[in-house]
DNA sequence: GTCATCGAGTACGCATAGCGTACTCGCGAG
DNA sequence: CTCGCGAGTACGCTATGCGTACTCGATGAC
């Protein structure tokens, strides 16, 4: 329409048909079609098409004129995490790191200005939200996004800290950009990240890179507890030991050929009975 | 082409720009151009004009020729899991019973002849395949899919069975469509369902249904381990219990009228300091 | 009871979005 | 240097997907 928004090589249906799928949400979990057509702003005989399609591939249901997502959308992701070994490599590593801390392990990539979770081992509730697989949060306001700028190409940087302020979320959110860049040579010295409260009351968490094959820092691995179960000086000097440490070991499950010492693929060790 | 497979009312290019995004798996995890279009049987220029648009879109990144999905993939399960609240009610419960047991616990709903892993809490690596959210596992062999079968309505049963023959995965699958239905009636009966090593050697795991405020069975609770930690008559007398004690807390908390004594929602009981 | 409103579904004719063929270009192997 | 392969591009055709406008049925107001 306008210039090269709709330039060629654009298939529009294909947006369009992304855009009715990401329509269902909390707000609207079992639209009827008019919803969805002023929700996505295509004429209902589209978003009818629409539908009939997503049927027939299975990722939508229609049952008495409301719609709903089945739960094959979720199969979508597993074609991500199937094609990303890193994901499967994580997993024993981040199910030993929760064993020992008690703690939620996560481990995530960034994607633009956010940080998405791709794997995690939850212990307990600590987030107001509920974090799970693919859930976004904010990069500059987590530890894990801290560390993924930290060793980021400057223009990613660059998309995150480019505003004059940041945007907070509790008093503790660090909003000024120079502040954060400062912070970002810190974490690269000193190869971790710890942020507090900074995105939630009460959330601390700590987070260390994890490495591919060339040294490239491709995904950040975390331990998150509350204010009330830890501070932040044992975080520094129990627990971030432990994430670095682990973090390493995946970098070297995943090829990366690491300086740590004896590092070997998961060792598990049991230390309870069944009950 | 040939009759309704094409017919009217059904969006070409959205069928086609999802056959790409698919094909990108553990044997294609970072396709070239001709590699999707001889693995989706389109025409090259075809999946580059899906690419791009899946690219202006942040699902897909080309780099050097080679593409590979974003992890913004992710997001769009997050939209199945925004749009049912029983996911996030039944977080909770899961990692209360993963605590308990100290295995695994896991959810799944029915999608066709499948089970599909709605949400989970790993404890302990016991199948070898990697189990995380949006897994499929066939219905007949597993405990989820026995449960949702018996009180599925007779046309998705029907799906399942339909064959002479059902598929066997170890000596111990069930194979036999009668044996499997009356199989179904004793669930019915007992209201859990146990099944040992018939999807994996070694794999034993119980599972109980979830309801819904009008009483329909919508998902099931599964809690599993290995033949190593547990036999069959420690699951029936110990675990099993616990686990229909869990979903209909479950059920509860999602609106179903439950007989279910004096359930509440999580009452989280910590069991461990920080390490 | 009637009327008004709203949404689902359908028909249809038009425009163009999306198609594949066929070409060029660049790279790497031999 | 030639050959083969894959990426990218041009282009003309038409099937594809589009929106307008209609019918039908359910719901609710009065």
């Amino acid at each position: 329409m306008t210039k090269d928004e709709n330039s060629r090589d654009h298939i529009q249906s294909l947006e369009r048909g992304f855009a009715v799928l990401l329509a269902f949400d909390a707000e609207r979990p079992n639209p009827t079609l008019a919803e969805l057509a002023s929700a996505t702003g295509l004429s209902r005989p589209a978003v009818r098409r629409i539908l009939l399609t997503l049927q027939r591939l299975g990722y939508v249901h229609g049952e008495g004129g409301r719609w709903s997502l089945t739960p094959r959308v979720l199969s979508i992701g597993q074609h991500y995490s199937a094609s990303h070994a890193l994901i499967e490599i994580a997993q024993p590593h981040l199910v030993r790191l929760a064993e020992r801390t008690s703690e939620s392990a996560s481990l995530a990539a960034l994607d633009g200005t956010d940080v998405v979770y791709i794997a995690r081992v939850p212990v307990r509730r600590i987030m107001s939200i509920n974090v799970s697989i693919g859930t976004r949060v904010p990069a500059h306001a987590t530890s894990m996004g801290r560390v993924l700028l930290a060793w980021a190409p400057d223009s990613v940087v660059a998309d995150v800290v480019g505003k004059d302020r940041l945007p907070a979320y509790t008093r503790h959110t660090i909003t000024d950009p120079g502040e954060l860049r400062r912070g970002l040579a810190q974490i690269r010295q000193s190869g971790y990240s710890i942020v507090a409260e900074e995105l939630e009351d009460g959330l601390l968490s700590v987070a260390a890179p994890v490495r591919d094959r060339a040294g490239t820092v491709v995904a950040a691995l975390a331990s998150s507890t509350s204010s009330g179960r830890a501070t932040v000086e044992q975080l520094r000097s129990q627990v971030a030991p432990l994430v670095v440490r682990t973090a390493e070991q995946i970098s070297a499950d995943y090829g990366h050929p690491a300086a740590v010492g004896k590092a070997t693929s998961a060792v598990h060790t049991p230390r309870d009975g069944f009950f």
